[in-house]
DNA sequence: CTGAAAGCGCTAACAA
DNA sequence: TTGTTAGCGCTTTCAG
């Protein structure tokens, strides 16, 4: 590999023409340049990455802190993450996958000391998230994915619940629905400290209040079978019920597995939107699902461009009296995309138990 | 930040000293050991990766080149990320997210050129891929998930289609299905050299011609409307079919809303059985989907130890005759996990459009 | 078992 | 507009 010595020998200049000719932290004349570039292309030469990021202290590298909880990755982070590499990458910057446990601090501190990050993007941040004052104290610039308690002096983008629970309730009361329930994620999720969980149960509360309704919250776990436990349990609780409003991607087809084992057509008898979700997992049932679709992908960039921002900006110290341009929290709306699973508030009771009149003008009994 | 240099000093030793204490290239004595880890702790010093990175030509990071093209990561492919950054980081390594389209050559070289990354998994390989003679040639060890047409030589980790195929074909066929239609992906996807479409596709054809049946394959695309308008063409050419086989994990879960649809039972009157899914997708399904379990997260894992391996023997130019272990070419199956849609063969034939008598046991008509 | 010293390839003062 | 040069912090011969 050609290193910059031997571009500079070839061009006849010194190494740091070369290096400025590469970097364009100082102008060079058109000559000179030309000569620079031209043994560069003959010498098939690329900077060395790694020595370029001792010399300056700039590794063009940005952690990504997943969680790796219990959960995975849903179609909503995965298009978080693609959308923030996709940022990195246009801006000649590289995303590192961190996988460390949320509570696993010293993990985090041996890997935030080594100086390869430049930054870090925080997922699946908790409202007391230790990992914020890990990195700060030791340098490392921080966006937040989600926000804390008290985000003040965070620089953050998040989903904006309220936004989102209250265009949701607004779309099911517009459709006549009175009697609304909520699924949630789990206990144990809320407790944790999630975000989400926490943010859209204020939400639905306040919204369901200012429309003079009464809110019906269920907590369920994050699986298809939470899904048709919860909407069990709301059945039995509130069998005047005509709407679902679900947090928890999982959840909702099991909620739609059991409305349709339980002989209830969706939309007709009970409405089914979903919250934070993505288009690819709403076209995934049948009908396709009403909900709020999640901006996975561009949070992703957005989170990577303000990181970045931050970063140009935390390095050279011109301008001493810079207008130290304010922190940036930005809050980002689901939006609705109506599909197929909302409709309509029915007018008629359910049956007691919780079942309905089957649809019985498709197909014909022809069987023998 | 304390240096190497510091520690040294506090020590009381040389830098090379304590650089083996931290890499253990050589041996130290206990006592000069405990004096060294004692003013690291002191300083709390932690080496610079950048630093180590240049002197020792090893940057402890490996490069995951997604493809970028079209239908994004699906739940297989996330596990399968999340196991290699798991594996990766175990290892003391760290996992960059390239997102690369395939075909972006220059890009590739850009970045290998850099000499940032120690290795490279590339995932979605086709069965010709440039990208591999790409970072060969710039000496970038790679590993492959799936392989080229020719792997000779290549190391690689794939799955083992022809087996995923036969055990799901043999489960059909043991529940006595004959008339079974195979829903892959896309024409596009087969013509671009799409390995699992052309490898299930002569898979398919070869365990139905061991069975002594006639296939019958439908190329759809890689959606749920997609697996709507396959299942519609099967159900016109083929009315006898009893059983679906679907690679696509959108595909088959617009199979099922169109069955049920049409009034077809799920797995009463046709059985379906998905190829290559995540647990997490087929309980999306109700019934659950009986799948083929996808082994993700376990190739992720296979794919980063197999890379580092080949890393670790390709560096130091020890023992000359080394036994210069063979290449990792490694198949796993996906596993058989029967859930609820799948079950013995009908023996009545359906009506001619298509459609099927609906199930009337269930629910009551009280419906005013 | 340990030290001295020569780089790794590049950036960024400082000097002209 | 360009060159000189001192590091960046660590690894790794080469000596001892």
């Amino acid at each position: 590999m050609a290193t910059m010595n031997d571009v500079a020998k070839l061009a006849g200049v010194s190494v740091s023409t070369v290096s400025y000719v590469l970097t364009g932290a100082r102008p060079i004349s058109q000559r000179t340049r030309d000569k620079v570039l031209a043994a560069m292309h003959e010498l098939d030469y690329h900077p060395n990455a790694m020595a370029r990021g001792l010399a300056s202290r700039r590794s063009t590298l940005l952690g990504l802190l997943l969680p790796m909880d219990e959960r995975g990755l849903g179609a909503t982070e995965t298009a978080f993450v693609t959308g923030a590499a996709g940022a990195a990458s246009a801006a000649g910057y590289h995303l590192m996958l961190h996988p460390v446990a949320a509570n696993d601090l010293e993990a985090l501190r041996q890997l935030a000391s080594r100086r390869l990050l430049e930054g870090a993007l925080l997922m699946e941040v908790r409202l007391a998230d230790e990992r914020v004052q890990v990195l700060r104290q030791l340098g490392v610039p921080v966006m937040l994915i989600g926000r804390t308690d008290d985000p003040t002096g965070l620089p953050y983008v998040d989903i904006d619940f309220d936004q989102t629970v209250r265009d949701a309730v607004a779309h099911l009361v517009g459709l006549g629905h009175r009697r609304i329930v909520y699924v949630n994620h789990s206990p144990r999720s809320i407790d944790a400290g999630y975000g989400p969980a926490r943010r859209t149960q204020d939400a639905f509360l306040a919204a369901m209040n200012g429309h003079g309704l009464i809110p019906l919250m269920i907590a369920a776990e994050d699986s298809a079978a939470g899904g048709r436990a919860a909407i069990s349990t709301a059945l039995a609780q509130a069998p005047d019920l005509t709407a679902v409003l679900a947090m928890n991607e999982s959840a909702v087809f099991g909620i739609l597995g059991e409305l349709a084992v339980r002989g209830l057509r969706v939309p007709d008898d009970v409405s089914v939107v979903s919250m934070v979700t993505s288009p690819q997992v709403a076209e995934l049932a049948t009908p396709a699902l009403t909900a709020m679709t999640s901006p996975g992908s561009t949070m992703g960039r957005i989170a990577v461009e303000v990181l970045l921002q931050a970063l140009s900006q935390g390095q050279p110290e011109i301008q001493p009296e810079a207008p130290a341009r304010p922190i940036h929290q930005q809050l980002l709306p689901c939006t609705l995309e109506v599909r197929g699973t909302s409709g309509p508030a029915r007018v008629e009771p359910l049956t007691l138990d919780g079942r309905h009149r089957p649809r019985t003008e498709r197909g014909s009994p022809l069987r023998s």
